[in-house]
DNA sequence: CTGAAAGCGCTTACAG
DNA sequence: CTGAAAGCGCTTACAG
């Protein structure tokens, strides 16, 4: 293996002359500079990033560790583009984004440790629970950290936020305005914070119109779980004229449930989802939703995890609102297709 | 920062027994093994990988490189699914998986050439092209790999293997079955082995019944795609009865193009899908599909590397057959639901 | 079974 | 602007 000697022996320098060449970090003469480029390029030689890190003590790496079903990160489609919007926003320093799959909790404080030993110089958190008890234990560990989405406040860490909640009024808003007064709200888990918030938003737009909150099923972002809601809430007596889903993928299940069974949507039952799945435009009737700038929330959670490392007060950083998207779900008239 | 230096002062060995008692590469007796263990553990230590990387030449990683348009790996489901299997296995040897992605050849390129020098032990390549460069260019950086899915013979490395022929034939057969004659394919992008390969599968089971194999359009496995060759499918003279999609989403989103134009599904018009995602079965009429088990690629994709890197002779691996999943978009009769 | 020491391939004060 | 040398925190022959 061509290491930073050989370079350095070839273009007739010492290593450390070699090192600032790549680095910047002091001035290097046009000459030298141009002799070290061509010994490098001649045999081939990139720094080791196992040697820098030890000596840096930086990884060039940030961590994500997610406790997810498997089958609920595929569906949620949540994961990839967050990836990959945070990635396009790492590679331009070359960092790398270390991935990290676990189903206990045993593993994930593991998995938080070994990236705090040195494979990781910060994290991203996602899906925050109520009483999370990661954002405690990263700062017990002194690994710096994101977090994703809504979280208690004051947060330890810096935050990349959106408005989830003027995006359920503008829904509630959007279903009273057609003369909708029975809606009901099938509600991602619970114990998450962006669960719990969206739920909160719904029952505080409702109220605000004067309308009865109480029509909420818990789901869990799955297809099975929105199915299984809208049974409960159109097999009821007082049958909602309109149920707003906390995703589109029980959105979705929804929607094909309540017309297997003769349901009409929109004339019986109005629909509206939350993510804005390429999907959603191509549905029959299309799917009144919400979009999310999913990618936007990855670039920007790496960008406050960047400034962070280098320095700079952490700072919570907003992500344009999500948007409102009405289609035929909710609007009976075959709407433009978005 | 605690280091071995302090573990061995604390236990009173040297560095060397603290080091073997955790690799386990020498039999240490129970005394000592025992004053290592306490020390570390009061201390609160855990050995830094950076230091192990460099000594071992081992980085504990594995790389992950996807040039994908970040949309369609949302969409494709894949990426999610196959990224847990692999993490399952790799996380039983505290090893990484480091994702990158990238838009243009040229990031692709150096993306490989960062991982191998020093990032990553080995990679995983995925959707693999006709004529793909990167396997040749993976021997040249001596970067061990392993090749998801079909991958042109010679394989200069080794692969994770399915029958997706035997499953296309499966679907022609299910369909001719039903007394289709008029079968269309809507396919994945040609450029790609699995597009490519899978609608080489569909011309020969079609040409196996003596059918006319002609009706073709070629998709990219988006949503809009999708709807699109489906309009173009029905709007031609010699209109099929039934098509073949290369992946759910595409399936989807032209069975509700269909339905909107007032063709009525299975009756006027078949439709398979290719996947089997969770919302396939929550559709009306339900998907009648092709299920993969991307979970499993993902798990022996990693166990064919962990057993390359142990110094085994690298063997292709084969996953259960993708089994056809009969359901209402072609039964006519509402079928049970998978 | 254990220790002392060299080495992994870089970076970074310190001197000049 | 450049060089010599120590140091990052481990692992692993080599000796005993």
């Amino acid at each position: 293996m061509v290491t930073i000697e050989d370079v350095a022996r070839a273009a007739g320098v010492s290593k450390g002359t070699v090192s600032l060449v790549y680095s910047g970090k002091r001035p290097i003469s046009p000459a030298t500079r141009a002799r070290v480029l061509d010994a490098a390029a001649e045999l081939d030689w990139v720094p080791s990033s196992r040697a820098r890190a030890l000596a840096t003590r930086r990884s060039q790496t940030i961590g994500l560790v997610l406790a997810r079903d498997p089958e609920i990160i595929a569906t949620d489609s949540f994961f990839a583009r967050f990836v990959a919007g945070a990635e396009s926003v790492l590679a331009t320093r070359s960092m790398g984004l270390l991935l990290q799959v676990v189903s206990t909790p045993e593993q994930e404080r593991d998995a938080y440790r070994s990236l705090a030993r040195g494979r990781a110089d910060a994290v991203i958190l996602t899906d925050l629970l109520v009483d999370d008890p990661r954002p405690a234990l990263l700062a017990d560990l002194r690994l710096p950290a994101v977090v994703v989405g809504a979280s208690p406040d004051p947060a330890p860490h810096p935050r990349v936020l959106s408005d989830d909640r003027a995006a359920v009024r503008d829904v509630v808003d959007h279903l009273v305005g057609l003369g909708h007064e029975r809606i009901a709200h099938v509600s991602g888990p619970a114990g998450y914070v962006h669960g719990h918030d969206r739920r909160a938003a719904f029952v505080d737009a409702m109220a605000a119109h004067g309308l009865d909150p109480a029509l909420v099923v818990e789901g869990d972002f799955s297809a099975q779980s929105g199915r299984e809601a809208t049974a409960r809430l159109l097999d009821a007596d007082d049958r909602p004229s309109a149920i707003v889903y906390a995703n589109d993928v029980m959105a979705i299940a929804g929607l094909n449930h309540a017309q297997s069974r003769g349901v009409r949507v929109p004339d019986d039952l109005a629909i509206t989802g939350f993510d804005d799945i390429e999907l959603a435009a191509h549905l029959t009737p299309s799917l009144t939703t919400v979009q999310t700038d999913v990618v936007s929330w990855g670039r920007r959670a790496a960008e406050v995890l960047l400034r962070h490392l280098d320095g700079a007060v952490p700072e919570d950083a907003w992500i344009a609102p999500s948007r409102l998207v009405v289609r035929e779900s909710t609007a009976g008239a075959p709407a433009a297709r978005t």
